[in-house]
DNA sequence: TGTACATCAGTGAACGCGCGTTCACTGATGTAC
DNA sequence: TGTACATCAGTGAACGCGCGTTCACTGATGTAC
């Protein structure tokens, strides 16, 4: 009979697991570059050696751990953008929202993923997740761009690509304690009222 | 007499100023942590443990080059400020350019600023200067807030706020080599676009 | 102008540290019959 | 069901490495008189 409880694995059960789950916490304790496998290790309360059992080595544990949140991120993405449907505005605003929560709630995943490092290009399965989750924005911002004129219509990977960049940098600046940048504004209501005045400007919006 | 020529110093010649360049280039070439105190003495052609005659220890090195980038970023801001006077929007333009540009220009001095887990805030001097920049951002975006019909005027600090995580996130997604994050726009066309079509959700624009 | 002294920016050796990684190993688990 | 064997996830010790930092030093530069 093969292993009845998934949960417990051979020895320590789940050790791989462990050890992703040990580098999203210290990477959100300690910065992007504070982890190391041995602490990792050590959280997980495993010797140093073990967690080369599981994975080549730090590079490939890191990319373990974006994986994760890139396959992640696109779930969340495309049920956002399910959940919008049949409107083009509810799907693009959900969307949006999920962006921000997703780094809100799995900050561990958002640094691994776009601060550690980390080369997407550069390994096919973080590439595939990482197209997955942004193919989710560029076809809500490309259903958005049909309601506006076309001669008013900039292509539907700038729009996405704008609103990336609003989301990351509000993320990155507002989201975070990190520098002195505290702002007046909550990063959601940054990222709403920002995104909402840029809709306006496409025309999507009434400009009231 | 005390020196005549500022350019060359006790014995090495400003070896202060040529570790915060080290530094600069370091942290271009190897990531935000990829920076050793050791590599930058290396490159300044001293022995590892002379930089600690002029820096506390690896922290306020950083600190110092991330401190010249406020200074260098602030005074460029304000001169695009004055520069696109009397006209509010051209101001305003020029300081969304001006950001894009130090980015580009001084990727070394943008990484310490805002990539290498200095804090800001528990730095006097960084502060300041980090305030006068994104003081001249938010005058700019006050002078052009004054076009908006008051009903619909948001916050200055909130146009500013917006349009500063737009350049950030443009630039840390678009302006560098980073991840397989391709564009099919240059980041000066992202954040130019971007920035007219939120301004013409304002109202500071004419819709066409 | 010359000399004696003070200052100070460097050196080179040394330290303790924790890291990433390898390796031979061991003991628990799985499997064939 | 029991036994012999194979597999495999861990261990613990060891390695070489480069780092940050300290320290006593030295030799160049500045300064008082």
């Amino acid at each position: 009979m093969t292993r009845k409880d998934p949960r417990r694995g051979y020895h320590h059960g789940n050790l791989r697991q462990a050890l992703v789950d040990a580098t999203l916490d210290l990477v959100v304790e300690k910065g992007p570059f504070g982890f190391t496998v041995a602490e990792a290790a050590r959280s997980a309360g495993v010797s140093a050696a073990a967690p080369y059992r599981h994975f080549k080595g730090r590079e490939d544990l890191i990319e373990e751990a974006a994986l994760q949140g890139f396959q992640i991120f696109a779930d969340l993405m495309e049920h956002a953008y399910d959940t919008g449907q049949p409107s083009a505005l509810a799907a693009f605003s959900a969307t949006g929202r999920a962006y921000l929560a997703f780094a809100r709630n799995n900050p561990g995943h958002y640094i691994t993923m776009f601060e550690a490092g980390v080369s997407i290009a550069g390994n096919a399965d973080l590439k595939a997740a990482a197209d997955r989750a942004f193919g989710v924005l560029t076809r809500a911002a490309d259903d958005l761009s049909r309601h506006v004129p076309v001669e008013k219509r900039p292509p539907p990977a700038m729009v996405s690509n704008h609103v990336w960049a609003l989301s990351h940098g509000v993320v990155e600046l507002f989201a975070r304690g990190n520098p002195g940048t505290k702002s007046p504004f909550s990063a959601e209501d940054l990222l709403e009222t920002g995104t909402g005045i840029y809709l306006r400007g496409l025309g999507i919006l009434p400009p009231d």
